[in-house]
DNA sequence: AATTTTCTTGACATAATTTGTCAAATATAA
DNA sequence: TTATATTTGACAAATTATGTCAAGAAAATT
């Protein structure tokens, strides 16, 4: 299963981008760039979000690939890990019911 | 939808624990208690693993409500949250399929 | 093979967030 | 009122996130 990272450094190879050229898109150094794409260093959604449009991912899609990335390794060493994303799911759908404000 | 600050609070309360009483134990003072309780304070993993000892709830329903809840306000203000959830799913499947060493 | 260019590594610095402490203010109970 | 319990907010320490830089390693070019 590709990471995030292997994506972005695929595409950006494959558009003949430097990773000099696309840091400085994103107003970062090249070497966090360099570690963002072998998943050495996190990352952000905003970061994530200038990468989808240089690189034309499609913005939700990256995302949703984030963060979903970032939720499977954080409970992945739990034993309950499914039933954390089933309980997600629920206080997610209770959550945007509008019955509370965040 | 009862929170995890709000569970505690009620079964601290029904057992006729003081808030000091129950920090004493945690080693936290109880002003953070008191705030954990209130959902004003963010708390962690081995904080909820002693409240469920003391206050003598199932250690991994409540680890399941507090991981859960946290994801769930992380990302319930995304368009995508569902499907980050179900994709979180598949990569938990994968990470926990042994192909991959964390 | 030598040079240039790109990428990686690690030490360091700064900013932001998390976590904890404390005491005064407030609320509740006796 | 008086005592007890809880809440609040200012502050500090510890941890984590983020950024900078330059030297070393790897890859491409000449």
């Amino acid at each position: 299963m590709e990471t995030v990272g292997q994506k972005i450094r695929a595409k950006r190879e494959s558009m003949g981008l430097l990773l000099r050229q696309v840091a400085s898109y994103l107003n970062i150094d090249q070497a966090i760039l360099s570690k963002i794409e072998r998943n050495e260093r996190k990352t952000n959604k905003d970061i994530i979000l200038k990468l989808a449009e240089v690189l034309e991912f499609d913005k939700e899609d990256l995302l949703v690939q984030f963060i979903s990335e970032k939720i499977a390794y954080e409970i992945a060493n739990e034993d309950c890990a499914d039933k954390v994303l089933k309980a997600a799911e629920q206080k997610v759908k209770y959550l945007k019911s509008n019955l509370v404000k965040i």
